[in-house]
DNA sequence: AGTTTTGTTAACCATTTGGTTAATTTATGA
DNA sequence: TCATAAATTAACCAAATGGTTAACAAAACT
């Protein structure tokens, strides 16, 4: 094995330990050492393998918030109408969500506190341009008539509002409601047709 | 002035200073340091009005999640048609957010990531009962044959979402269309209207 | 086998942090 | 006026925290 040690044992038990915590308790909240023993390492290790604490968290915020935004690009280049292409990606997003619950909070709450490292780390994972390609699509369909007017900005901010909003307010939802876990994945299972058929429903003309 | 010492000048300058650092920070991230010099006193003050750092952000905490959900109670037993509710919880709930944007963030982090803490003065902070008298006004509407049949809750989430989010989203939001505050601001005014009218648009029959 | 590189550990260190204390100043009330 | 209580401060403290070091073990290379 000629290999750079990458891909070590130690390395990704590290990985997997640093990604817990800092999800869990975000980057001010989370302790080195509460790595170190999630991962069964010697503290040293981290510092050994990711310069420090700050490094080790932008690795993990890197790949994160690289989740946020999958295969969009591909979906709104695809022949699929309109509609479908909402379908599609609503589905898929908060199937993302539902893999990941922790992702737009994690994402979100690190850009507040931590403008520099947020922005500076969510361009270098996130290739953007598919905004402009949805803003595109939809200003065409308008133009076909298949759709009210709306400013596309709005109905993009709606559609990812619904999809994510739900797994931020997650704790709050359970309150509110008394559901419990498995409700509450009921619940998203059936957003990803509701939301679509929601938004669809409000801009088919 | 024969009052217990409440709403001392040096007190109400620990509060300004400590809601001003916990909700930019949040609790793991604020400094009782940092909170003791916004408020230029001395940081054993900070103990003697108010026991610990748990003990303020407490306060802090119940007196902001207390803003989350305002009048709508009261909305709801007017006479408004339903519609019309919506309309004015709409707008009167993306004002609040615009009043205070940091509003939803920081209460959904919290509660995430201390549920004990978050769940307990939660409670405290806020009367629930407005899910029930929503969900009830939205069966009626059904059964009506105003609205078109949905699950209410899914109603009710779909609302806040539009609502809320695109605050909490705000510097990815930024980032993604290259907007600064001001527009950023415009748009949430517009949405007082857009997001209450996509709503009626999707459900009415 | 022996030497060099890589991986790992325990102990240590400086700084930060929440919190305390004892002394001092500033009202308050008899 | 004087004693008592309330408010305020500087100095201090112990624990926690991010990070380092020096010694040691395990591979890897020659």
């Amino acid at each position: 094995m000629t290999r750079k040690g990458k891909d070590t044992n130690t390395e990704s038990k590290i990985l997997d330990a640093a990604r817990q915590v800092f999800i869990e308790k975000g980057l001010a909240g989370a302790r080195m050492q509460d790595i170190a023993d999630r991962a069964e390492i010697n503290k040293a290790m981290l510092h050994y393998y990711f310069k420090n604490k700050e490094m080790l968290f932008e690795l993990i915020f890197r790949e994160t918030a690289g989740k946020l935004f999958p295969h969009f690009e591909m979906l709104l280049d695809s022949d699929l109408g309109f509609f479908d292409k909402i379908r599609s990606i609503v589905s898929s997003y908060i199937e993302t969500m539902v893999q990941n619950p922790y992702l737009p909070l994690f994402v979100m709450n690190e850009m507040n506190k931590n403008p520099e490292i947020g922005m500076k780390n969510f361009f270098e994972a996130q290739k953007p341009g598919f905004v402009k390609k949805f803003r595109a699509s939809i200003e065409v369909s308008i133009q076909e008539g298949l759709i009210q007017p709306i400013n596309p900005l709005h109905l993009i901010m709606n559609m990812f509002s619904m999809c994510a909003f739900p797994f931020i307010a997650k704790p709050m939802i359970k309150l509110l409601t008394g559901i419990e876990d498995e409700q509450f994945r009921n619940l998203m299972d059936q957003r990803k047709v509701l939301v679509a058929e929601f938004i669809i429903n409000s801009i088919r003309k």
